[in-house]
DNA sequence: CGTAGGACCTCCCGTCACGGGAGGTTCAAG
DNA sequence: CTTGAACCTCCCGTGACGGGAGGTCCTACG
């Protein structure tokens, strides 16, 4: 008849005590039996499953998916599947950011992070509202983690192109008309490949860009656009 | 002297209006301006702080550090070096679980998995108070990728094994005489390599087992560690 | 047998980045 | 002038606990 108490539980289990607490509290894993004062006194098969929670609360599952996995109604299998898709696609997310902040890293100097950073958040955000609508539904169905694959070539272009231009490569150089063909081909991917969404997307770009420009109060971009403008017209 | 009601600054941002309750509630991102009757109006200047704090969130940033990057006083890099390090970091952790939730599925039934996950959850803590603070250190030591991926082997083996017992392979058999070798040298990874602390756990499993199986209230495992012995005295 | 100090109890606030709603005021189009 | 959308502030909720206040209880030691 050997119960324990909450706190050598803790120590045995290497939990804390205010976890225990908060078991008891959402009715998790509770002690079974309280001395006259009120003390928990938790039994076998209190300690039993809390080791099971532990277990499964190790590969990541939240409590409430503890809950109903040991609830029995439902098959661990079917959890677990669940769980290994979300932690791929988690995996694939994050890496996706990760490497991304690498190459933000690599080739960029201090000053140009913030730079660049802003013109891409511009620049995301500067359609008219149909076509942000639009990418937007693109967007979801490619998956954020492609997303942010397109978002890391991207910055390996602008990277380039950036040094290109400081460097006083003239547009008409074939590597930067060749960079600015692969830009084309990058815009082409977020705008659907569609020729006629992609050269609204440009007449649009050229059309507003004063107005924009005025209207957030500072210049959208710093002659980027129009070097690869002229980049494109000498191919 | 355009100025921003906040419902057109989330729809330009893609942003909710909630959210740029809360950037102004914690002060980083606030309307300069206000209307007589209290309206916020954002200028150019919030509104470019706006989308510097997007392009920074989207680095998996926290709106304290999006904060302390843009005060200027901390320059970019290093941040983003310690997200880089970060993510890194989560990316192995993810993957790691990924796996072992991976090769839990492969190989055991639906009945197995629980059974699987509490033995392992039981003998993790097992030991000692003094062993467990050792355990613990070195756990921290190896980094929780490490004591992931060990944990991924142990289930790999322990399935193995299993199936050898379910299919009557005596002990002596080479083959499981092999998977205990492999067990040993496993477990020395989890306790150091230690003989002498290696001995005292598998005393303290032999002298405690029927003890801890009746505190406990179950049977503490079925058989295997009986199977592993043979094996091991066939060596 | 008394006491000291640890262990235990419940209640409550805080975390992080917002979501969502109540209840009231203001704006803009018809 | 009306009406409905947009805006305002205030507040509760999320998940999984951490940590503290203020009080009670247990146990080992003198």
């Amino acid at each position: 008849m050997t119960r324990w108490s909450i706190g050598d539980l803790a120590k045995a289990s290497g939990l804390t005590v205010r976890t225990l607490y908060h078991y008891d509290e959402i009715g998790l894993v509770s002690a079974s039996e309280r001395t006259a004062s009120g003390h928990r006194r938790y039994t076998p098969d209190d300690v039993r499953r809390l080791y099971q929670v532990r277990s499964l609360r190790q590969l990541g599952l939240s409590l409430e998916e503890v809950r109903s996995a040991l609830s029995r109604s439902d098959s661990l299998r079917p959890i677990f599947e669940a769980q290994l898709a979300a932690l791929t696609t988690q995996v694939q997310q994050v890496d996706a950011l990760r490497s991304r902040i690498a190459s933000l890293l690599d080739g960029h100097t201090t000053e140009s992070l913030l730079s660049t950073l802003e013109m891409m958040s511009v620049y995301e955000s500067y359609f008219t509202a149909d076509q942000l609508n639009d990418l937007r539904s693109r967007a979801a169905s490619m998956g954020p983690e492609a997303v942010e694959a397109l978002k890391a070539s991207w910055l390996e272009l602008v990277k380039e192109i950036r040094q290109h231009m400081a460097d006083g490569t003239p547009p008409t150089d074939p590597r930067v008309v060749e960079l600015s063909r692969q830009w084309d081909e990058l815009g082409a991917k977020f705008t659907g490949g569609d020729p006629g969404i992609q050269a609204a997307a440009q007449r649009s770009w050229n059309e507003n860009k004063p107005a924009i420009s005025s209207q957030i109060g500072w210049p959208a971009d710093d002659g980027l656009v129009d070097y690869i403008g002229q980049a494109r017209a000498a191919r």
